[in-house]
DNA sequence: CTTCTGCAGAAGAGCGTGTTACGACACGC
């Protein structure tokens, strides 16, 4: 519900950035979209209440006006203004805003001045001269235009996690060799460890400005190169992600990569408490405010704090915020958790699939790969029986697949293998074993894998009794969404988090990047209400085992700490706990 | 539109780049 209405409020924004309505209106309804994003109690709920009113407008940032929208959309099903806007705007502008380049002052004056109504409309006004006819149109601007359209027809959107982390990772390695380059460093959302990444920030502090500019320009891959300045670079690489670079000067590292990491909305709120103790906080430094305007570093100030991100946090009075944490949600007030999850501190790797069912790896081959990764505990989790088509193990092939797994474990030295299994979560909340060959198990990873499209209530309903059922250890990817292709469950977090509390059970952040199931704002109410947390890879294959970076991530931006992380606890507690009720 | 200070009205982050017209504006971060 929460995300049908954030989308409602993106749609608001747009069409009132259309009518050319007050930007602080247009970004009042686009916060409010992230604020219901952000929410873990579900605001159709919330409004059922006779102090609905009260209660939405309690949550900061929405005011009387988005309560109301909010209310009308859960009674009526729609909001009479909405549909109004929509009436009064042609639909098929809301595509041409996407064109890269083309924002709401253009496409709203292509709209009255030129009866450009959808990307067709607009497409033709190009090819018959249309467009460049008109005033503030020159012919860079056209060709502009229609390589960007043609750029949307071919590329994709969003890139995951794990696609965008090795090629930032990769481009840093590459600037690194470049003469003159003293430091490098991937920002923005991919330094956050966002689920998903829209383009990626490159830094670099050089000698030779120039050369750094040049060799980013020039690097294999690069299909255009869209800016081309002496401090900002941008190009498209051939997949079509757009990675920018920033040449910066060394003493200002820190304002920068704060900057550059955002998010948009923590720069925002750093940049009120700036002003807020009479200083201004830009990319080049925290600066005292002097009352003149125009860019304090251009005048001779001199910056408070510039050099590193920690200067500038304790300059107003914080301490360093982690990348994942600068999400606006509350970090300023809560202390930063000392001992927040890395992957360091991970032991044991709790889901994973060997050949027995659909992984690509014997026992033995996972166990060796598992501690070539560092970890100490192996829980062996090959699927049930209701998942054929995963070649799930029946009980009899259950009971030979546990003694292996045993006498592997007798055989491998320097990891501790544990017999265990991902049992399908039926419709019902029942599992596909039965108890008695569940107590034959070190560990069950209980998950949704069929009828992932139930309604909430029964959604929430079957992972409850799946997390109070006393052999059950860890409740895997509680959602079963695939990022951008499948939704998933959406159950009543608040319940489900209450009921794995009850049964003492873990919820998985399920690390694969298709997947990082729980997401983050949920891994920070289960944290929050004290509930365990088991970070897995769900491995099939042995590379799969460094998907875990990727699960930490999503934990630490859930503030999750390593007392609450199962697999990082000493050997001894974890068996321990596993063993509590069998 | 929301929040904040003070109850009605003001304030709301700040910058580089590109385009088009040679200062101003839009865009995107």
């Amino acid at each position: 519900m929460n995300e049908d209405i954030a989308r409602i409020f993106e749609e608001f924004a747009t069409l009132l950035e259309l009518t050319g309505a007050n930007g602080f209106r247009v970004n009042a309804h686009t916060k409010v979209a992230r604020v219901l994003e952000g929410l873990t109690v579900d605001v159709g709920g919330l409004a059922q209440d006779d102090g609905a009113m009260k209660a939405l407008e309690a949550i900061d940032g929405i005011g009387k006006s988005s309560a109301q929208k909010i209310i009308e959309f859960i009674n009526q099903g729609e909001v009479a203004e909405l549909a109004a806007l929509r009436a009064s705007v042609p639909a098929g502008l809301r595509d041409v805003m996407k064109v890269p380049g083309l924002g709401p002052k253009t496409v709203r004056r292509l709209w009255q001045e030129a009866d450009i109504e959808s990307l067709g409309d607009l497409e033709s006004a190009i090819e018959d001269g249309r467009l460049e006819a008109l005033p503030r149109m020159g012919r860079k601007t056209v060709d502009n235009i229609r390589a960007s359209i043609e750029f949307m027809k071919t590329a994709g959107d969003r890139r995951r996690l794990g696609t965008a982390m090795p090629i930032a990772e990769g481009l840093v390695a590459m600037m690194q060799t470049v003469p003159g380059v003293r430091k490098v460093a991937y920002a923005g959302s991919v330094r956050r460890g966002q689920e998903t990444i829209g383009d990626l920030d490159i830094l670099v502090t050089t000698d030779d400005p120039a050369a750094a500019s040049e060799a980013f320009q020039t690097q294999a891959g690069v299909t255009k190169i869209l800016v081309a300045g002496d401090t900002k670079s941008s190009v498209r690489l051939e997949d079509g992600i757009q990675v920018d670079l920033r040449v910066v000067p060394g003493e200002v590292w820190g304002a920068a990569l704060l900057y550059f990491t955002g998010s948009k909305d923590h720069n925002v709120a750093l940049r009120e408490r700036a002003i807020g103790r009479g200083f201004r906080l830009n990319e080049y430094g925290l600066f005292p405010d002097d009352g003149e305007s125009g860019p304090p570093q251009q005048r001779g100030v001199t910056a408070i704090a510039s050099v590193t991100e920690a200067d500038i946090y304790q300059a107003l009075d914080l301490p360093w915020i982690p990348p994942e944490l600068r999400v606006d949600r509350g970090e300023f007030d809560l202390e930063v958790p000392e001992d927040l999850i890395t992957v360091e501190a991970i032991r044991a790797e709790l889901h994973s699939h060997t050949t027995a069912s659909d992984g690509r790896l014997t026992i033995d081959e996972l166990a060796v790969a598992a501690r070539g990764a560092g970890r100490t505990v192996l829980a062996i989790t090959d699927h049930s029986r209701s998942s054929p088509q995963a070649n799930g193990l029946d009980e009899t092939r259950l009971r030979d697949h546990i003694e292996a797994i045993h006498e592997a474990d007798a055989r491998i030295d320097g990891i501790r293998l544990l017999a265990g299994s991902e049992v399908d979560i039926h419709i019902d909340g029942s599992l596909d074993y039965s108890d008695d060959v569940l107590a034959m198990l070190d560990v069950v990873v209980a998950s949704p894998h069929a009828s992932l499209r139930q309604d909430p209530e029964a959604a929430t309903a079957r992972l409850c009794a799946a997390a109070r059922h006393p052999l059950v250890s860890i409740i895997g990817h509680p959602t079963g969404r695939l990022i951008g292709t499948r939704k998933g469950l959406e159950p009543d977090f608040e319940q489900l988090i209450a009921a794995a509390n009850e049964g003492g059970t873990a919820l998985e952040i399920n690390s694969n990047p298709y997947r990082l199931d729980l997401r983050d704002i949920h891994v920070r109410a289960a944290v929050d209400a004290g509930c365990l947390i088991s970070i897995n890879t769900d491995a099939h294959r042995g590379e799969h085992l460094d998907f875990i970076r990727y699960g930490v991530m999503t934990g630490r931006r859930g503030r999750l700490r390593i007392p609450g992380c199962i697999n990082a606890w000493p050997e001894e507690q974890l068996l321990e706990w596993l063993a509590r009720n069998r």
